[in-house]
This record gives structure tokens, C-alpha cells and sequence, in this order.
RNA sequence: GCCCAGGUAGCUCAGUCGGUAGAGCAAGGGACUGAAAAUCCCUGUGUCGGCGGUUCAAUUCCGUCCCUGGGCA
């Protein structure tokens, strides 16, 4: 039985430094699993691996998007489990590595089946909406699927827009649309372990690293993008720290500003992550110093396993 | 030295016609069905600059002192 390495936890936490480690020791490939490591134009902020780093180790689902378009969930787990089914033909060992924990259920255990979203009627429910107001817009989803409604905080118009267009696309109440026990992944092993860095020192790292792209390029990355055109409403710019560094490099705030923002943006990433994480069962909480070894462990059970 | 405007939550500020105060941001906790680094929910915290006075009651009114910013000299 093939395995699957999955390698999770909070932003800054070294996820890639050990997936790279045991790529290159174990004969694998890393998946990554970032929703803005997958556009094009857009590395120092994403902290993307370097070009070094991926002639060493081959890296799926990076820039396989261009910052202008939308990108989701599905389409990500389509083309990730593609890649993962590639890997593991050719004998080497798949590891899925990133920090966007939805992305990584959606790979893993599947996303509901059905049409899956429509920009038209994102755009059409957007503007009945923006006309009529968010209460409104929560009534509607409660005279139809009550259960949802319940669930969504009348505030969180973007839940309540996407129950809508759930119920508009398929004709069936969102709350029936139960996540399909997806049974793709049972074909493999999978190992989850998750990196738990002491909270203060990865405060400390987010500090540096925000520096660091600061001073190496994360200013002239996003003039880049401007001037490519690239809306501030596009989902790609989204990502953290891209509108403060627009900000500072337009001269609107200064460089420090753009610097604390960024880091405080960052703390709160990471404590969603960890409350994201927090629930999942299964993942293997280590230490990221040991992290190589006992992945390299977890891996070699398999093996005496089947010898 | 004089005049003016301020001093209230970690920060920026609102407010109390006298009855011990609240927003945003930050911080902490949580949710998550194709935007997820997104989106949303919950939670505190205060010698209201110091000291006096008036008052049943002062953060609020009066006096004075200190500090900050601006103007005048």
C-alpha cells in the first residue's frame, strides 16, 4: 500500500524546511498545499520554496494559477490528487505539505459531489445583496434551509451568499450536502504529523520573516503585480501582507507600518490555524526539530510492515 | 513667559447637560460544506493626568500643578 506524508501546522513553523529533508532522503515529491502558493508572480510573500530548493525536489501545485484568477478548494483537491496519484505511480513517496487545513480536507476527504460553484450567480447573489442587505439576504437562506441559517451568523454574508448559491445551483438545502465520505484516500497510508512550535518562538520567526521579505524583494514583487493590472479585489491579493506592501510602496504608509501589520496579521493566521487544527484527529504532533526523524520513523514502520 | 488645544482601555479616539464610561484596532477564545492567508462569532481590560475645592455624589463644574502638541513673544 502506498503512503502519503501529510506535514501541517502553523504558518512560519518550518513545514517546508522538513518536507524538503525527508523528500530528499526518502525518495519523495512535496504536494504543496497552500491556497496562495499556487499563483504565479507571487513568492517572496507566500515564502514559496526557492528555485534551489525545487531543482533539488520536484514541487506540485505551485504557480498553477495566474493572481487574476479565482481558485478554490475543488479544484484544488482535482488537481492535488492528481499529482498524488502521479507520485505514488512512479514509486516515490507523495508529501503533502502547507498550511491551508481546508485545502488539505479537501484533498483528503473530499469535497460534497455536485455542481460546485457558479461566478455568474456568486456575482448576481453579490449585488441582490449589496441591494437589499446582508438580513435580508440571511432570511431567505432561513425560510429555505433553516439549518443552515441557524448555523450561519447572520454578520458572515459571504457563508450565507455561498448557502445561497449551494441551494440555487443544486435545487437541494446546503444542510442536506453532507461532505462525501470520500473514499479516494483509503487506497494509501496516510501519516499526518503536525509541527508545534513553542508559541514564542514562533513569534520570533514571524518577526524576522516579515522583515526578511520585506528586504528581499516583496516590495518590487507587488509593483510587479500593479502593474500587471492586478485588482486589489482579485482573490490572489488576499493574501497577507499584499495590501500593506501595495500600501507602503505607494507611499501611503510607512515601510514599519507595513512591517507590524503584517506580523500581527500573521498571529491571528496562526491561531486560526490552530483551532483549524485543533479538531482534526489523527495528525501527530511533534516537536519541528524532530520532526525529519520521526517522519523518516513513521515511514519505516510501513516498510518492515510489508517486508 | 503668554495664549490656545489636548491628557479617558496596550494604541487611536468618542462620551458623560454631575449619578464611577464605549467604539475601532491590538490581545485572548471559537466556528468553518469549492473565496480559506478568506469570512464570521464570543470575551475582557480602565486610580477617566496629580492634588485641592464646590456637591448627597466629580472622570464631568471651579482652582492649581504636571505633561504633550500648536501659536505668540
Amino acid at each position: 500500500m502506498s503512503q502519503i506524508l501529510v506535514i501541517v501546522g502553523p504558518t512560519a513553523s518550518g513545514k517546508t524546511e522538513v518536507a524538503h529533508a525527508v523528500a530528499l532522503a526518502a525518495g519523495g515529491e512535496v504536494v504543496s498545499a497552500d491556497a496562495f502558493a499556487v499563483y504565479r508572480g507571487m513568492d517572496v510573500g507566500t515564502a514559496k520554496p526557492s528555485a534551489r530548493l525545487r531543482r533539488e525536489v520536484r514541487y506540485h501545485l505551485l504557480d498553477v494559477a495566474d493572481p487574476e484568477e479565482p481558485f478554490s478548494a475543488g479544484r484544488y483537491a482535482a488537481e492535488a490528487r492528481r499529482a498524488v496519484e502521479d507520485i505514488a505511480s512512479r514509486g516515490r513517496l507523495p508529501i503533502v505539505c502547507g498550511g491551508s487545513g481546508f485545502y488539505v480536507e479537501a484533498l483528503l476527504k473530499g469535497l460534497p459531489p455536485g455542481p460546485a460553484r457558479s461566478d455568474r450567480l456568486r456575482a448576481a447573489l453579490a449585488a441582490w445583496s449589496s441591494l437589499r442587505g446582508p438580513a435580508v439576504a440571511h432570511r431567505v437562506l432561513a425560510v429555505n434551509d433553516p439549518v443552515s441559517a441557524s448555523r450561519i451568523p447572520v454578520g458572515n454574508l459571504k457563508y450565507t451568499l455561498r448557502a445561497l448559491e449551494i441551494l440555487l445551483l443544486t435545487g437541494a438545502r446546503p444542510s442536506a450536502r453532507v461532505p462525501g465520505r470520500d473514499p479516494w484516500a483509503r487506497r494509501f497510508r496516510v501519516i499526518r504529523l503536525g509541527l508545534a512550535p513553542a508559541p514564542a518562538s514562533l513569534h520570533v520567526r514571524i518577526e524576522n520573516r516579515a522583515r526578511r521579505m520585506l528586504d528581499s524583494g516583496w516590495g518590487e514583487e507587488v509593483r510587479r503585480l500593479l502593474d500587471r493590472g492586478l485588482s486589489a479585489d482579485s482573490n490572489s491579493f488576499q493574501a497577507i501582507g499584499y495590501r500593506e506592501v501595495a500600501e507602503w510602496i505607494l507611499g501611503r504608509i510607512p515601510k514599519s507600518e507595513a512591517e507590524t501589520r503584517i506580523v500581527a496579521a500573521t498571529r491571528k493566521l496562526i491561531k486560526r490555524q490552530r483551532t483549524w487544527l485543533a479538531r482534526e484527529t489523527g495528525i501527530r504532533w511533534v516537536d519541528p526539530q524532530e520532526a525529519v526523524a520521526r517522519a523518516l520513523a513513521l515511514l519505516g514502520e510501513e516498510d518492515r510492515e510489508t517486508e
